[in-house]
DNA sequence: ACATTAAGTGATT
DNA sequence: AATCACTTAATGT
């Protein structure tokens, strides 16, 4: 799952903005390159969190669970980003309390708990992802809250279509009707129905296994 | 051709 | 909006 070489093309590509060449050097020596294919689990409840992922390519999905064993989604980790839950899990040495399946086929670098520390103090730019990370999940959370309390499924689904189909080429979603409903807790039949009107209303072209979000 | 899985539909609560 | 029971359509063997 893990290959000792870091890219550093990739992480440039990935992180435009850490244009520090030491905090580059630093990242190549001491992150981990971790490799995950569709459908593999990244992280899960009771894990502990000792790296921090930077999403190198591809993208994870982050889910909560209840306590009836219904998984609901809460948002996306692209390429590029990284998960400010990890962090303040990582500092604490906590256990996760969020599970990450890679959407597709990802590759990350994780960064040792203790390093993610260190690197505060002496990289400006270090410092300010960090942050900015925290600010930018902060806002995801507030907004996956107010969606399930104060939204109706079909607004639902379309954030959520639209988040999904942001990364890919041609914005074409591989997913059953069955998969989409489990991440936003609601019924098969819910689902396709609304999938239906979308589809009349011209928001969306259906095929099995398949949903192209225009 | 047949079995399996995904999607569509109407009725009931 | 969930659940059920059933149909229809698409795909794999």
């Amino acid at each position: 799952m893990s290959t000792p070489t870091v890219d550093e093309s990739l992480v440039r590509k990935a992180f435009p903005f850490f244009s520090d060449q030491q905090l580059l050097d630093e990242i190549s020596q001491h992150a981990v390159l971790l490799t995950f294919s569709a459908g593999d689990r990244v992280m899960d409840y009771g894990e502990y969190v000792r790296l921090v992922p930077l999403v190198l390519k591809g993208s994870l999905k982050v889910m909560r669970e209840n306590e009836e064993g219904q998984e609901l989604f809460l948002y996306f980790l692209n390429a590029g980003e990284s998960c400010s839950m990890s962090f303040t899990c990582c500092m604490a040495s906590k256990k996760s309390s969020v599970r990450a399946i890679a959407e597709e086929d990802t590759v990350l670098l994780g960064v040792p708990a203790r390093f993610v520390d260190e690197w505060i103090g002496r990289f400006p730019v270090w410092k300010q992802f960090v942050l900015r990370s925290y600010d930018q999940r902060m806002l995801e959370l507030i907004n996956a809250i107010d969606s399930i309390a104060f939204k109706r499924l079909d607004e639902r689904l379309m954030d959520y279509l639209r988040q999904k189909a942001e990364t890919r080429l041609n914005h074409e979603i591989h997913a059953t009707h069955q998969e989409i409903a489990l991440d936003l807790n609601a019924s098969r039949e819910a689902i396709s129905r609304l999938l239906k009107q979308l589809e009349n209303m011209g928001q969306v072209e259906l095929g099995r296994n398949r949903i192209k979000v225009l």
